[in-house]
DNA sequence: CGTTTGCTCTTTTTT
DNA sequence: AGAGCAAACG
């Protein structure tokens, strides 16, 4: 039997294994795709209560809530106990939980729309106008800045209006913990209690959670960041890669810890890449070699408008699902070339740049019959506004009494009866991840619903992916970030898409470039990158030239396909008639 | 007053 | 193409 301490660290190789047991002083894991990542930063967590840190001293920061949930299953599974008391979330759910420890009153999380709803009402209820003022709101608190003069009126009446209601918006999740760490004893209480702290995705992170980070952590703590400066995408929303860039300075006698091995996809996917990240002016220098020999060529493949790209698509993966499935016995074409290992739908994933392009894929995947699940994009849940939802329940609450509440009624029973009322049945996600987070057995009261609202609020909307449903992901390169699939198709891979660009289009190269790289080393197995001749998008009719991106991959890396046009495949089926 | 029609406008990425 | 918005209509 392994002891303890091989167990955590078997399998490692040198450099996560360095990651893995530099437990004291500030660290920074340079960690390229597929390099480990999300395994080095488990066991680690692991080692530290292995070396007798209490579990309720390490906070784990993560990007998304399906990144901490998959950590929290895999430390859980690896040390076979209780780890519960490790705080793994995401930067907005840790702030959460700090304004809830130090507000001693009931308050209630506003995501989008209720934040929009509140401007309605100073922008004479026009929708446009209150969303750019959400928009510009939000930039000011992820920048922390001042905002131009003309706005502050705006913004001081919003935040008038928020307070009222006793209300935080999202971007407040993050700026109130900063506030109330200026109360010295506040901030000396949750440096004791977060001694160790990971933080995932750190190239992404902006000013305000920078801040958030820099004092929790202290000058000298036990922090250790994981990031990829080639993988930095959320420049738009304040992240600033130079954060990552500057970890070294910003803690003293830092180490840096470089993972360099890709095991996650072909040689060719790795290599082919490296190649287009290259391109790249802004990065630091970085190394990546695959540990998997060869791989299928990349396909790049032209058609002619955006419905044969989908039908493409469903054809290619038609072609590759298991051999027992009726899919392939109906429709499948015969093919030969095709791995031996059998796919089911949720190896694959389809991703584009906009989700406006999500519509006409998820049609043709309809007709089709395959399984599919688009993520992100807009949610049924959102038809409601937090205000509206809490109404009616209290309303419900107050009606049934305390009482008989306890007796014949549960907070399910009651909860599920006030969303109906709203038009949110059992099928909604809003629901389903409410009654997830609702404890049962716990007291119904309003309080208990209240906080779990709250988190929902976080949960929503991209984080709807369950890896274990059957079914094809079809998603924008940004929720890409963070998974895997054997054969990933992106669609689109048209000048003007990617990289995108605005009409007039002062567009960050390099950022769109990453993007693209996100997208490409999401594959293990077969990468496809999909152009049209022609697509029709935002009501306009185009005839897109394919991506500049493609011209900087090798051509050694690459087979090409052509579908040839509809009137063509017509005249050409004709000839066959006669 | 509520609904319908027609005109205009923009058109990324999301915790 | 679709949403938002204003004017016009019933």
């Amino acid at each position: 039997m392994m002891n303890a301490e091989a167990r955590i660290l078997e399998g490692l190789n040198g450099s996560q294994r360095e990651a893995v047991t530099a437990i004291n002083g500030p660290l920074m894991v340079v960690a390229g795709p597929g390099t480990g990542k999300t395994l080095t930063i488990v066991r680690r967590i692991a080692y530290l209560i292995y070396q007798g840190v209490r579990p309720e001293h390490i906070l784990a920061v993560t990007f998304t809530n399906r990144a901490a949930q998959e950590m929290q299953q895999r430390t859980a599974a690896l040390l076979e106990k209780d780890i519960t008391k490790v705080f793994i979330g995401t930067f907005h759910m840790t702030g959460l939980q700090i304004v809830r420890d130090n507000t001693p009153h009931d308050f209630v999380v506003y995501a989008r729309k209720d934040q929009v709803n509140i401007l309605m009402t100073m922008f004479e209820d026009q929708v446009r106008k209150a969303e750019e003022a959400a928009d510009r709101i939000s930039r000011i608190k992820n920048f922390l800045e001042d905002g131009d003069e003309g706005f502050q009126m705006v913004y001081k009446q919003y935040q008038t209006l928020l307070n009222e209601e006793n209300a935080l918006d999202l971007d407040d999740l993050i700026l109130r913990p900063i506030e109330m760490f200026r109360d010295a004893s506040i901030l000396q209480r949750y440096r004791e209690r977060f001694r160790h702290i990971i933080v995932d995705e750190y190239q992404d992170i902006n000013p305000a959670q920078y801040r958030f980070l820099r004092l929790l952590a202290g000058d000298n703590g036990n922090i250790c960041v994981v990031g990829d400066a080639d993988q930095a995408i959320y420049a738009f929303r304040g992240a600033d890669v130079a954060n990552f860039l500057n970890f070294e300075k910003d803690f003293p006698g830092a180490r840096r810890i470089t993972l360099s091995h890709n095991y996650r996809s072909t040689a060719t996917i790795v290599n082919a890449s490296d190649m287009l990240i290259q391109n790249n002016t802004h990065r630091i220098g970085r190394t990546i070699y695959p540990v998997r020999e060869g791989g299928a060529q990349i396909t790049v493949a032209s058609v002619p408008d955006e419905k044969a790209e989908s039908e493409f698509i469903v054809n290619e993966i038609e072609a590759r699902i298991g051999g027992t499935s009726h899919y392939q016995l109906l429709n499948a074409p015969h093919r030969h070339d095709l791995p031996e290992t059998a796919c089911s739908f949720s190896d694959f994933a389809v991703i584009y740049r906009t989700n406006a392009q999500a519509e006409s894929i998820g049609e043709v995947f309809r007709a089709s019959g395959i399984p599919f699940k688009m993520i992100g994009s807009r949610y049924i849940a959102e038809k409601r506004t937090s205000s509206e939802i809490i109404e009616t329940l209290k309303d419900r609450a107050a009606n049934i009494g305390p009482a008989t509440f306890t007796q014949s009624f549960s907070i399910e029973e009651l909860i599920r009866s006030a969303l109906r009322e709203l038009g949110i049945d059992d099928s909604d996600l809003f629901y389903q991840l409410l009654m997830s987070i609702i404890p049962r057995h716990d007291a119904p009261a309003i309080q208990t619903f209240l906080d779990a609202m709250n988190m929902v609020q976080l949960l929503l909307p991209a984080d709807d992916f369950d890896p274990r449903a059957d079914s094809v992901t079809l998603m924008t390169l940004h929720t890409g970030k963070g998974l895997e699939f054997k054969v990933v198709f992106i669609a689109g891979v048209e000048d003007g898409l990617i990289p995108y660009s605005l009409r007039g289009g002062h567009d960050d190269t390099e950022e769109e470039r990453r993007l693209f790289y996100v997208g490409m080393t999401r594959a293990k197995e077969e990468l496809f990158l999909v152009n049209a001749r022609s697509r029709s998008l935002y009501g306009r009719n185009t005839t897109p030239c394919a991506s500049p991106f493609i011209r900087e991959i090798p051509e050694i890396f690459i087979q090409t396909a052509t579908v040839p046009d509809r009137a063509k495949k017509r005249r050409q089926k004709q000839m066959k008639l006669f």
